[in-house]
DNA sequence: CAATGACGTTCCACAAGTGACATGTCAACC
DNA sequence: GGTTGACATGTCACTTGTGGAACGTCATTG
């Protein structure tokens, strides 16, 4: 449930409205960790029941204004500096992989290439985002680089993976297994 | 919704009952598609409902041998040929970093040397697992060798992308802020 | 013969995420 | 003065995944 620590995080900034997290969702956070609106008002909700958040303002237009409490840093920096082994992360991409024999060769052979072409235009878009963004040195940009940073490597790797997928398969001989 | 494909993939091989198939999970694809026992009774019922599995035997102890139908195979084959561009991966290690300055400067470099430290770890267990595994060169035995190698690749740039992160805290010049 | 362990299934409560819908306010502009 | 669009929250139904409990069978072995 790291839901409620990427709200806490943003939090721990400054005070901000359900819709104001929203936004960063939408933008800063979208590419590490995406939530809707029904799990942000949730989430807010919970937190503030269980003494992590109040109320500090209430604003036009029903506007609520969360301020994160002495109880949420706690539980924010608790959650930092507990780093758990990453879980194991399920692919179907990779999933599809292990069945390749049930496609026939050509399939196979596009597939894969399509993967490569996937993981190019999201190295695409990360760096069309890189450009975009002015980036100073302050904590809050020097941290969006690392993190950037992870999805541009994380993106090559998968595009000379899926070369290399490709290469295999040709003197592999892998053939075409009827399904 | 992949586990109902993983079902059906394991299936097109030879027919199984759910425990078998439970220690599939449990093996081969537990790195690229973990399942838990209800679920994959579960989907199982389901399946057979929908139609694409069919119960071809009974054995002792209330074992049922599942059985892809016709349609099980169509349903398995869409899937593998429609290649979805991947969704984004919600990550708790990245959602981390982008709070890093809401740690000290000391959690913060201990927090990336674990990080770097797992994945090591991780590929360290894949190595082993890669000795283990008499391969040949069967269709299986290719795949499960490109998926590993996936998986290898996936750890070293996590090492070196922490490594390489550490190096930026170390020039970029986070300091301690206060939480 | 009794204990053990592998085999095998089913059910339940809960947590987390998705997507759509419903509702309403306020500011700006034509 | 009416429309539009940003602001703003809340709720519901559904799917997927987790974890554990409960129940029973069969073969082996001490």
């Amino acid at each position: 449930m790291s839901l409620r620590h990427a709200l806490l995080g943003l939090l721990s900034y400054r005070p901000a409205s359900g819709y104001d997290l929203l936004k960063a969702f939408e933008t800063s956070l979208a590419n590490v960790w995406p939530a809707t609106q029904s799990q942000v008002y949730g989430e807010l909700g919970r937190l503030t029941d269980a003494g992590l958040l109040e109320v500090s303002a209430e604003g036009p237009r029903g506007r609520k204004e969360y301020t994160i409490t002495g109880t949420g840093r706690g539980e924010l920096h608790t959650w930092l500096v507990s780093a758990e082994p990453t879980r194991v992360t399920r692919s179907d991409m990779l999933l599809r992989v292990f069945f390749l024999d049930r496609m026939t060769a050509e399939e196979g052979r596009a597939y894969l290439a399509r993967q490569r072409d996937f993981a190019a235009a999201r190295a695409e878009h990360l760096r069309a985002l890189e450009a975009s963004i002015e980036w100073d040195d302050s904590p809050l940009s020097t941290q969006g680089r690392i993190a950037l940073e992870y999805g541009l490597r994380l993106s090559t790797v998968q595009t000379d993976w899926a070369d290399w997928a490709l290469e295999q398969l040709a003197t592999g001989g892998a053939g075409d297994q009827p399904r």
